[in-house]
DNA sequence: TGTTGTGAATCTCTTCACAGCT
DNA sequence: AGCTGTGAAGAGATTCACAACA
């Protein structure tokens, strides 16, 4: 779906299109790639990938095969430069960083969460508009009104935007971070933005996880 | 993709494949609704849903079908029917209830998003291990020590799960999950359970979403 | 005229099956 | 013997396009 330049086997680059559900199962894969690393384990098959992330290996070795040839036939992958793959595609050459607005319960848990996990995904900078959240500092990271979005934004380099403000303020709030130079939006609050341009939005709508899963578990 | 028994327009009863995908925008087109229905709208058409659900009008028509014959050719659909039909799927004919386990700042936020929301769908018991967070009622839910689920689980008829522990308690809490009786369960924690029979399982991965707008939001 | 309901076509994603490598 | 990489087949989801209807 998507075109990425990768670098190939004798230095070059080749430009493949990788979809959405890959680069999801990419973030899966590295995810549970990480720990056995860290245990010692050097090499790993098609097979023990799928059966960890709950999916088929031809799905599995598909999606490796747009990262260029990294296994050895017979052998199964290297998991280090497995991982190193992973993260030519996932965090690209340059670090991101992400600005949250909405310090409520929720906006709170995500700095919980996503705190010093990974250097180069980390979010910077929070804003709010209520002053006992504002110009301090909560679970490491500094709070700021949300009036100073653009500066902060441009100051920082920031690029990626957390929306986990109400649904009435958040067509807004997504407003003033496009007019920031967002280019991409983690929107929590469960309506469909309407966008302008080329921002990707990534909706993540708890209640719909919710509803489905009572669907699908009903007596 | 999963069958589902629905109410015909003479009285009878039908029976329709409906794929997971058709369930959650099926949530999504409630949660439109709604605010219209509550503004005294009464009717409205596919173009309109599609606009507001950023889907396409032939794909909400498509998912409308398998509600039965909702709509009026020429004048839309009734958006009262058609919250009532989509209810019919979504909540079944009776109540379903959610228990909560671990009440870090993940599991409050979600306490605090969903309370007193939907009266089909309520999450009516929590559980940790720490004392500090048991016997007592925190935003409105009453919790317990997590060696109180399967009696709490079988004295309120609780089906599904929803869980907010650390990655590395996440497959233990599971099984203790699945043995109080759970049919379905919303797991938060970034791994994959291994689930042993047909218990359905929502991942909801938040590292992954955001590696997702990151790799599409690359400068 | 404007809209639904739907067969058919298209597009996308997943799985199969096997040649080729170690 | 065991595993990768991949063309081809299969399954699934989306979109097109239009007849039937109000």
């Amino acid at each position: 779906m998507t075109p990425v330049h990768l670098p190939d086997r004798f230095g070059g680059v080749r430009l493949v299109a990788v979809s959405t559900n890959t680069i999801r199962r990419f973030s899966i894969y590295r995810r549970l790639l990480l720990p056995l690393l860290r245990d010692g384990r050097t090499r790993i098959c098609s097979h023990e990938i799928a059966a960890l992330a709950a999916v088929g290996a031809a799905q599995v070795r598909r999606d490796l095969m747009s990262l260029g040839s990294t296994g050895a036939s017979g052998r199964g992958y290297d998991i280090q430069r497995l991982v190193e793959s992973i993260g030519t595609v996932l965090d690209g050459d340059t670090p991101q960083r992400a600005a949250l607005v909405g310090l409520g319960h929720l906006g709170r848990a995500i700095l919980n969460h996503f705190n010093g996990r990974r250097p180069n995904l980390a979010i910077t900078a929070a804003f709010d508009v209520r002053t006992d959240r504002i110009d301090r500092v909560i679970l490491g990271c500094r709070c700021y009104h949300l009036d100073a979005l653009p500066k902060v934004v441009a100051e920082e380099g920031i690029t990626l935007g957390i929306l986990t403000v109400t649904t009435g303020a958040a067509e807004d709030v997504a407003t003033r971070m496009i007019e920031a130079g967002i280019l991409g939006i983690l929107n929590f609050a469960p309506i469909r933005l309407r966008i302008p341009r080329q921002v990707h939005i990534e909706n993540l709508d708890m209640t719909t996880f919710l509803e489905t899963v009572a669907f699908f578990a009903r007596p």
